[in-house]
DNA sequence: TTATAGACGGTACTCAGTACCGCTCGGTGG
DNA sequence: CCACCGAGCGGTACTGAGTACCGTCTATAA
C-alpha cells in the first residue's frame, strides 16, 4: 500500500473545516493546507470542491447498473428492489460520514443541488431499465416507466432520509416494505407476449360492501366494457 | 416604460452566443459586450451566468404556491392538477424560447443539473402540500405524499419533454390525461371520518383469466386480510 | 547505477461572482 | 433656473474555483 493517505486526509480535513467555518467560508487552499498537501494535489484527487463530499457517486451508479444488468425479464422487479437496497446499504455502511454529509447538504444549497442532480442520474438508470423491461414503445408505457422510476427513487430517498435523521431503526426492512408498496401501485408485470385485451379488467376501489353484493354490478361492468 | 431593454438584450445575446460557441466557451464579458452593456450590468439583471437561461423559476414557484393555497380539502387534487397545468402552460407560452433552453440543457451538464434542482423545488412544494392535505402524520402517509409528489412531477416533466421535442400536438390534453393516470394510482381521497377497515378491498390488476376463475382466490385473499 | 513512470508542489492563468466607487441622467421641489 | 436626489450604469479591484504546465522527488525495474 503506497499512499492513498492523502485522499483520505483531504476528505477528513474538508469535513472538519466545513463543520468549523461552514462550506462557503472554507477555501480549497484551507483544506489542502490542513491536509498537509498542495492545492494541486487536492484537485488531483477530487474534481471539485463539492466532489470531496460525494466521493463515490460514480461507483454507486456502477453498482446499480451492474445489479440491473444481471436480471432476466421475470426477475426485473426483484433487481430493482435489490439495487435500491444496495444503495441504501452503501449509505448505511458509511455510517457517521453519511450523516455528516446530510447535515451539510441540508444547510448548503449548492451541495443540496448537487445531491439532487446525482439522484436524478440514478432515476434515469431506473427509468431506462424499466422502460426497456416493459418493451412496450407506446407513449403510455413510457409514462408508466417514468412514474415507476420516480416512485422507486422517491421511496428510497424517503427511507434514507429517515435513517439519516435517526428516525429509523431498521431502514433495510423499511425500504423493502416501501418498495413493496411502490410496486403494488403499478399493474402487475403483464405477460411479456400475447397481450390480453381479452379477459377481465378490474379497477381498484375500497368499499364497505360485501364482495357478493358487488358481483352483479361487477359482471355488468365487465360485460359492458368488452 | 423606462428601459427594461437591457435585460432582454442580455438574454438574447446569451442565447445567440451559447448557440454559436457553446455555453462554456462563452464568457459573461462576451454576453455583456454583445448586448452593449457593462459586465456589472449583467450581474445586476441576472444572479449568475446560468440564471440568464432560467429567468423566472421563482415566479413559477410562486404561481404553484398561489394555486395550491387557494384550495379546500375537497378540491386539493384539482388544485394539484391545475398547478401542473399552469406550469406546462407557462412553458408553452414561452414557445421557441423554451425549446432553445431545452436544446441547451440537453447538451450542457451544468445547466441540466440546474434545471433538475429547480424541478426538485417544485416537487418539494407539491410534497408539502399533499402531506398537509392528507393531515395524517404517520410514516405511511408521509411516504405516500412523497410518492405522489414524485409521480405528479414526473408526469409533468414527461409531457413537457415530449412537447419540447415536438412529439406532442396537444400537451395540455396529454398532461390532463397523465394526471388522471397518476391520481388513479393512489387510493381515493379516503373518507375523512369513519375509515372502513371492515368491508371489501380489491387491488387493481389485469388478467386474461375469467372473473369466475378468479373468485375463489379473491375470496381467500379477502378472508386472509381481515 | 541509470532509466522511467507516477505522485507531488508551485506558478501562472482564465473566469465567475462580489464589493465599491464615481458618473450621468431624469425628475422634483425650492 | 438651480440644487438636490435616487436609480441605473460602467469601471476597477478583489476573492476563489478550476486548468495548464513544468520541474522535482522517489520508488521500482533494467
Amino acid at each position: 500500500m503506497r499512499k492513498p493517505a492523502a485522499r483520505i486526509r483531504l476528505a477528513d480535513a474538508a469535513f472538519v473545516l466545513f463543520d468549523e467555518r461552514g462550506y462557503e467560508r472554507t477555501t480549497v487552499d484551507d483544506i489542502a493546507e490542513r491536509a498537509g498537501v498542495g492545492r494541486t494535489t487536492f484537485f488531483r484527487h477530487y474534481r471539485s470542491k463539492e466532489a470531496v463530499i460525494f466521493p463515490d457517486h460514480d461507483r454507486l451508479l456502477e453498482l446499480i447498473r451492474d445489479r440491473l444488468a444481471t436480471s432476466s425479464d421475470s426477475t426485473a422487479l426483484v433487481a430493482v428492489s435489490d439495487a435500491v437496497r444496495l444503495v441504501l446499504l452503501h449509505y448505511i455502511d458509511e455510517g457517521d460520514l453519511a450523516r455528516r454529509r446530510y447535515a451539510l447538504t441540508s444547510k448548503v444549497p449548492a451541495l443540496r443541488d448537487r445531491e439532487i442532480a446525482s439522484v436524478a442520474r440514478y432515476q434515469r438508470l431506473f427509468r431506462e431499465f424499466i422502460a426497456d423491461w416493459m418493451g412496450d414503445p407506446t407513449e403510455a408505457a413510457s409514462l408508466r416507466a417514468e412514474l415507476m422510476a420516480a416512485a422507486v427513487v422517491a421511496a428510497h430517498n424517503h427511507v434514507l432520509r429517515r435513517w439519516l435523521r435517526g428516525e429509523s431503526a431498521d431502514p433495510v426492512a423499511e425500504v423493502d416494505e416501501a418498495m413493496r408498496e411502490v410496486l403494488a401501485l403499478f399493474p402487475a408485470p403483464q405477460s411479456p407476449k400475447g397481450r390480453d385485451d381479452e379477459g377481465t379488467t378490474l379497477v381498484a376501489f375500497r368499499t364497505s360492501q360485501d364482495l357478493d353484493a358487488l358481483l352483479p354490478s361487477l359482471r355488468r361492468l365487465i360485460e359492458d366494457s368488452r
